[in-house]
DNA sequence: CCTTCCATGTTGACAGTGATCACATGAAAC
DNA sequence: GTTTCATGTGATCACTGTCAACATGGAAGG
């Protein structure tokens, strides 16, 4: 019922539902368990069919990544938007929390597998989130680029070795409440 | 010369020479590119040979990943032991500049497909950098870990976002004085 | 209404991968 | 000198991404 908007091609609009199975497999899966097969199967589609929208799996696991930083701008845009009483916290706490509920496709975005500089959407998608960033930093713009580099670099950091596990969570500790108060400590 | 310590086996202590050539391609092609046959093709050995010495693909690479470690561990150490005047500012550039100089393996030891939880030398390994750097934050002992974290995830966040090329480096800027800015923007 | 066309999906195949088996080999233990 | 067993080999399997030739059916044009 997910799909059932419009029909306008041969069987269906595929891409669109490639895309989205491929979605909830890399959540569950991780980007080794997405191949073109599995993907197919599950579009109940021939393993051959995904080649006439997208020129290799890389090109597949590139347009994954670009919709991620469209909803991750649009989710860090929409914080701004909202005039918080600390907006650095409020950004930095949303990039944390989008990174880990989105594991996968978060990793996938930041993954040096994609060669960012080819496709051009991937850098404009990547630089709008950090312009916005420098932006709220303000002041002399001397400064400017390195205060955001540095508070970028430690959320980015945080959000980071999170997601590995790599920062150990203590039973029954309040995973929210260490992250405010590591970004609070800027 | 490297490999002429001993030959305790039956054509020469391969595992090694496995550990070292696989070092290499990491480096050069990235993970995705250390194929197991390629692998076995450079050390002169047949393409199942590796399976006597490690189980699958995803041994190897963890071994490569505990090598990491202890690398990394013995240059942090190093750092600490050296008495240097900022011993916070010190450690962080040789933690970036490790991950510069060796992107693919530290990008390999953080790897999310590691199930770090799994090989207890992992865990130990990457445990002792983190404790090195809480007791030099020192401190009160509540506050002292919330301070470590906060500065391993800015150093970290750092060194993740150079490797993945996506801090813009202007031309002629030198990458290591803006390291050395950022980290001293504590 | 019928024909033509072309994007879309299918079928079958190929090369390359990680992995596993039975078998060969040779250093070392007895 | 014989036996033993870790170590390396060769053949093979299932699986993957990828491609070329073919099939299909909706849409454009008469």
């Amino acid at each position: 019922m997910s799909t059932s908007t419009n029909s306008p091609y041969h069987h269906g609009n595929l891409r669109q539902a490639l895309l989205e199975a491929a979605l909830v497999i890399l959540e569950q899966q991780g980007e080794a368990g997405l191949g073109l097969r599995d993907l197919a199967r599950a579009v109940g589609v021939s393993p051959a069919a995904p080649y006439r929208h997208f020129d290799n799996r890389a090109a597949l696991l590139e347009a994954l990544a670009v919709t991620g930083f469209q909803r991750f701008a649009a989710r860090m845009e929409a914080v701004a938007a909202s005039q918080p009483d600390d907006p650095m916290a409020a950004m930095g706490k949303t990039y944390v929390v989008f990174a880990l509920q989105n594991a996968n496709l978060f990793r996938l975005m930041f993954s040096p597998q994609l060669k960012k500089d080819s496709r051009p959407g991937l850098r404009m998608a990547a630089d709008a989130a950090f312009d916005t960033l420098r932006h709220l930093v303000g002041g002399d713009p001397r400064t400017e680029r390195v205060k955001a580099l540095s508070a970028w670099a430690k959320v980015h950091g945080l959000a980071v070795l999170l997601l590995d596990s790599q920062i150990a969570i203590r039973a029954g500790e309040d995973t929210e409440a260490l992250i405010e108060e590591i970004i609070s400590s800027l």
